[in-house]
DNA sequence: TGTTGACCTTCCCATCCTGTCAAGGTTTAA
DNA sequence: TTAAACCTTGACAGGATGGGAAGGTCAACA
């Protein structure tokens, strides 16, 4: 049994975090001690590490609540797991198109500019361009610009 | 002259991000009609189609301020552009990498899951796995998630 | 002229995840 | 006993955007 400092240090998670994920209902409510004191078991840090993984893999809260249904679920089918890991995927890998037509546009203009003290600039003129008539967009992407899980 | 409503169609900037623009002071405050009516010229929706672009090319608003100052600068240096364009494509690079490093760790575990209805599943193994221990982590990324900007 | 509907105005709220700060209670070690 | 290091809740911020409410304005049509 630990204090939340010690359940955060442990599972990499901040006790700020605890806290939200607990107010979201993500994890279920903290026992508490006689003076209110949230206090955590093994257990429960095992749980927090698994939703601190998930979110470095870039994991959506959502998904992550479905995934710790079916981590404790000694009954699931892989394939439950496997169909959520694999859309978000698909999501990242949308979303890195994305950022690569962006990447890619710039540096087409990029490449067309001086850099020096001079003011002309296919950089501004492509900025300034009628939407349409711009040189750079062999990548057509744009719409929802970075991640909004 | 037109209202907000015709500014908006003819930028593709929403009604309600011109107000925002404008609050934050991204954008002049617009001329008043008598009745308190937001009123735009062609030179108006010029500058707000700019800004569509730029936000298009997913550059962050503080950078377009930057942007628009220079574009507006009849002496700037096309250097002074041209350094703002790298900078955001090293930024969007590093994101690209990050998720990139996401969807590598995500196949790598999914490809060794049978994914039908037995429960063993790699990919929960991994999210089990105490820090250090992961199987699929020859990318390693992780920390802020997607874009923060 | 009156009504209707499509505009416009401001202001507040929500998102999503995280950090920071404040005011106050608790525990622990010196 | 006191000070430091915890803990508690609550509020606010940020970035960019959408939604909605309550109320004013304007244009067209009967």
């Amino acid at each position: 049994m630990m204090n939340i400092g010690k359940a955060a240090a442990a599972s990499g998670v901040s006790a700020k975090m605890i806290r939200y994920y607990e107010s979201i209902g993500l994890i279920p409510p903290a026992r508490r001690t006689g003076s209110d004191y949230r206090c955590y078991t093994d257990e429960d840090v095992h749980v927090l590490r698994f939703v601190r993984r998930a979110r470095d893999l870039g994991f959506a809260i959502e998904d992550i609540t479905d995934l710790l249904a079916l981590w404790q679920d000694k009954h699931r089918a892989s394939a439950d797991v496997k169909r959520i890991a694999m859309k978000h995927v698909s999501a990242l890998e949308r979303k890195i198109g994305e950022l690569q037509g962006m990447v890619d546009s710039l540096q087409t203009l990029a490449s067309h500019c001086h850099g020096d003290e001079r003011p002309e600039c296919p950089i501004l003129a492509d900025l300034n361009a009628p939407a349409g008539e711009t040189a750079a967009r062999a990548t057509d992407v744009p719409k929802r610009r970075f991640g909004r899980r």
